[in-house]
DNA sequence: TTTTAATGAGCAATAAATTACGCAAAAAGG
DNA sequence: CCTTTTTGCGTAATTTATTGCTCATTAAAA
């Protein structure tokens, strides 16, 4: 598991799993097409890796009835600890800029491996 | 866990939490966009809810350091237990017609309800 | 082996995404 | 308050994705 995958191998990947899935429910790329609503072209450039649009991408989920695996996919990150800290209970709408001054040290530049990590 | 999100809204929720995940890790997106390769404006319209592409989300959890969110999203399906019987140990490479005749039933139309169902 | 359906691929037209730019508004931090 | 940085949103040019065809191959079933 290490990433030792490109972008491009990445969509391949999803091609692959996303042609697996669909096989083990025996259905045709025409069928799965009707039912997320896409064309078949569409179905085929996805699965051999041609890549697609974010929105093609879960009505074809949807379509093998695998919403639920984007809720896997990036689950609700939350509000990190560390953030509820810095803003006394505040949540931050946009990242912090190099505005320090004194010793509040450096922008931490390394995350602080909350939730969904690699 | 309902469906009650239409294609759109799911695109809007997974923009979201890519913002959330950003802001946790502190960083901008302009930082992000370098990181992942892709310009500012297109981190802006993934997070803002105006879609994207498959290759664009790669490079974006790249950034993140969350590729690995692609595993537990789309596990490696395997291959059905049923397709294994059916083909007598062969793995399908492409559904099945309605090349039936006799009684060997009609294809099921209900998934068989293999892994990371709904 | 023969038949039938599924798949991959090409092509032209249309639609959508990406890019680099700049600017106004607003949050963060002092 | 005041300053700095982040963010959203236009616009125009370029690139990429989608669609609806069609056709050649090939797996699946009998």
């Amino acid at each position: 598991m290490k990433g030792a995958y490109t972008d491009d191998a990445v969509v391949v990947e999803i091609g692959h799993r996303l042609q697996r899935e669909r096989l083990n429910q025996n259905l045709s790329q025409a069928a799965l097409a009707k039912r997320a609503g896409v064309s078949r072209k569409t179905i085929t450039n996805l699965e051999n890796g041609a890549g697609g649009t974010l929105g093609t991408l879960v009505a074809v989920l949807r379509g093998l009835n695998k919403l639920a695996a984007l809720e896997s996919f990036l689950p609700d990150p939350g509000v990190s600890p560390m953030q509820l800290l810095k803003l006394e209970g505040k949540v931050r709408q946009r990242a912090s800029g190099k505005h320090k001054r004194g010793d509040r040290g450096v922008v931490e530049e390394t995350s602080e491996k909350w939730e969904w990590d690699d």
